[in-house]
DNA sequence: TCTGCCATGTAATATGTTACATGATTGT
DNA sequence: ACAATCATGTAACATATTACATGGCAGA
């Protein structure tokens, strides 16, 4: 079977409730994106094959004016092949590459300079991603009351947690570099 | 050009010393696994590659008894083929995929024991990192004159910061659950 | 009119892993 | 003898991104 992975978030999505593939990719971009990620490509090839295995199902072909959305829902078959997944242990490796790391790993062959800039614009990324996550809690206070609730604010807090991490240690590192120019 | 970032690593591996393919990967696997990873069907086509554009060369075919190792070195082009691309800014998305917070996420379609066994064997796998993480320490203690020592008790230090932030919040999650459980 | 968002989708390409083939050497 | 490690490599497969094509709708 192929695209193991995407199909399973789509079915964990669906369950929120019924999506087109658009709310699919937004609400990922919205919610998930700091440990997941989903591009066109995946996500309607998956969308269609899980339709064909009848684990959703067309629950509404919207058609607002002439502009169709097709509103999947999740089908008892779905929540069960959910269930299964979610119950296994993940034989996963999570692929991590890290090019920045990669980079400063290599910095004696770069300028000092070089690796500080690079750290610098690692600071302001993270910076940037604390925003988001200011952001997607409040995507998960609006639906506070759902009993999804609990689960989005922990691993929230896992993003809060790594993004505080490797701010003080850009820091760190920065410091590092810089008194070692001094020299 | 394909296998962009492979290539960089290799060519910054051998910036430290010649090396041939199978010593890059355990190098890889001894120092830099935490954030990169590269297997043969990549590592053996690049060198190829990288010799092809001469920026690595055969520096020695060695031949103990009969097995041959191809020990290589980096050239003058090479060097600044690398130089070219620490300078470079990451246009990168770091890939993240983290399967144990996609199930986390969608933890209310599981049951709370079976999320509490994922947030277990994730705080297991963690503590064996920071074990692994030791040896690599010793690794770099062992080229603690190296000019290279810097930058890897640097990106080390990453993971460690990491690795104790995820501990921490693997701890806090499981806590948070538990007592969800007995209400 | 033009920009930006809504909405679905595909083809080409890039990337990466897995599993195997081959065979030597080293230690028990 | 046997297992582990050294050592190089390939083919088949799996996965994922990019860049486009298509077109509606809304608002400035």
């Amino acid at each position: 079977m192929k695209n193991q992975k995407t199909k399973f978030v789509i079915l964990g999505l669906l369950t929120i409730e019924p999506m087109s593939g658009y709310e699919i990719k937004k609400f990922i971009s919205e919610s998930i994106s700091h440990f997941w990620a989903e591009s066109n490509g995946q996500l309607y090839p998956a969308l269609r094959e899980l339709a064909r295995q009848e684990c959703i199902e067309l629950k509404e072909k919207k058609l607002n004016g002439k502009q169709e959305s097709h509103l999947y829902s999740i089908t008892k078959k779905g929540r069960v092949a959910l269930k299964v997944w979610l119950g296994e242990a993940n034989r996963g490796k999570s692929i991590s590459r890290d090019e920045d790391l990669l980079k400063l790993f290599f910095g004696k062959s770069a300028s000092i300079q070089g690796s500080i800039a690079l750290l610098q614009k690692r600071e302001a990324r993270i910076s940037d991603k604390l925003n988001q996550y200011k952001e997607i809690q409040k995507v998960i206070e609006r639906h506070s009351h759902s009993p999804h609730a609990l689960y989005w604010r922990l691993t929230l807090k896992n993003g809060i947690c790594h993004a505080q991490a490797e701010l003080a240690w850009c820091q760190e590192a920065r410091a590092a570099l810089q008194s070692g120019e001094e020299q």
